[in-house]
DNA sequence: GCTAGGTAAATTGTATCCAATATCCGTGAT
DNA sequence: ATCACGGATATTGGATACAATTTACCTAGC
């Protein structure tokens, strides 16, 4: 299996997200076009089309001939997402149930097992990825596109709050916990159950993502 | 009240989302971007820049190395904009019902006023735009932004075919009802009424929409 | 007649250059 | 001292030119 090339601007709306991820780019702050643009070795027209993109999901800020920045998230407004995410995952969870197969739970577990594997090692970036890959994987089996797409954009805007989340080992081995609950709920094709641990996954989430935001 | 002169790229973007609701560009057509760069006078980078946003909104397809198409609503993607209206309406309108003072009403009242000025000329596209502008100054009183951005990608996805729904005298003499129930229903302060005149009015949407859909 | 390969045309992707705009700083007047 | 005005500078916005990729068509071979 090759990898296709990719266009420039794909490339760097990666390396863009990677950059706010990990707080390169630091929220509030202004992204200077000709600066990032040298940094990545690219023109400033694939860098702009990049940023199009994350305008459009709202993780920067555009102001007409002033440039773009860096979106900052009040605690309101992590709040408010948090409560997106409640109505619209619970949609999907329940579209999910009833659409899971045996194989769907295999893959599910295997994807499990693979963010226990991203935490032994300890790298933030890993585990993020890992436990993305396992929560999408149960809501794509809602087989609503358009929902996926929205979660996907509200997952986004908390991301570099999410990894200062996984920074903590108490927070990363819960998270290991309500996982194995969550695909023993969606083995059972328990709605009310699946549901549940998805809420109560999230508010211990949020719990500790608005004290890093206060503090 | 002087206007602010756009960028190039926010005046091509308005062109293509008339474009588009007009159905000058039909759904699952290329856009030839050198074509349409001469036709709105000109050249492909704000259009390319303006395509990105539509692209993030869901209202165009980009295939790299081939190009932008307008996307397609099938009858499936239809029913799900609409259940996903569903929740996330009912959030918005119980939020703003929580915020409502003596002044919104006035001021929702008016847009009322103004969707049957709209009405009486027939303009589909006035009417469109009168529309919208009612129903959004509800949901802005939810006081949750990242909402109202999700409403609107939902709301943008299926205007082509709302205009065609407008277009029938006796849709358009429902929806004159139906606001004046909702505004009834947002005066007394309840929730409960608010909710369901909001669903009853989308159900009538979705039924003459997909009825336009399928045939 | 049909398939495979290769070449040409059309279209998109990127880089470079120039124009337009906002911001910053200094000067002068009140 | 403070505010208003103006020009210099930095940064973004847009146009043009060129490179890369895909697609379609045509030819050769089976």
């Amino acid at each position: 299996m090759n990898t296709k090339p990719l266009t420039t601007q794909e490339e760097v709306l990666a390396l863009l997200r990677v950059e706010i991820l990990t707080g390169a780019l630091n929220p509030g702050q202004q992204i200077v076009q000709d600066a990032l643009a040298e940094k990545f070795g690219v023109s400033r027209v694939p860098l702009r089309e990049a940023l199009k993109i994350l305008e459009g999901e709202g993780q920067v800020a555009y102001h007409p001939h002033r440039g773009y920045f860096v979106a900052e998230l009040s605690i309101g407004d992590l709040h408010e997402v948090y409560r997106l995410r409640a109505l619209l995952e619970c949609e999907a969870v329940t579209a999910a149930v009833a659409n899971i197969t045996e194989r769907d739970l295999l893959t599910i577990a295997e994807l499990a097992k693979k963010v226990r594997k991203a935490t032994a090692t300890g790298e933030v970036l890993a585990i993020t990825a890992a436990n993305r890959s396992f929560h999408f994987a149960i809501f794509e089996l809602s087989e609503m596109p358009r929902l996926v797409r929205l979660l996907r954009q509200l997952w986004d805007a908390t991301d570099v709050y999410r990894s200062v989340y996984f920074a903590h080992a108490t927070n990363r081995d819960r998270i290991l916990l309500e996982h194995d609950e969550i695909l023993n709920a969606l083995s059972a094709r328990s709605v009310a159950l699946s549901v549940r641990w998805h809420d109560t996954h999230r508010d211990n989430s949020v719990a500790s993502v608005s004290a890093v935001i206060a503090g």
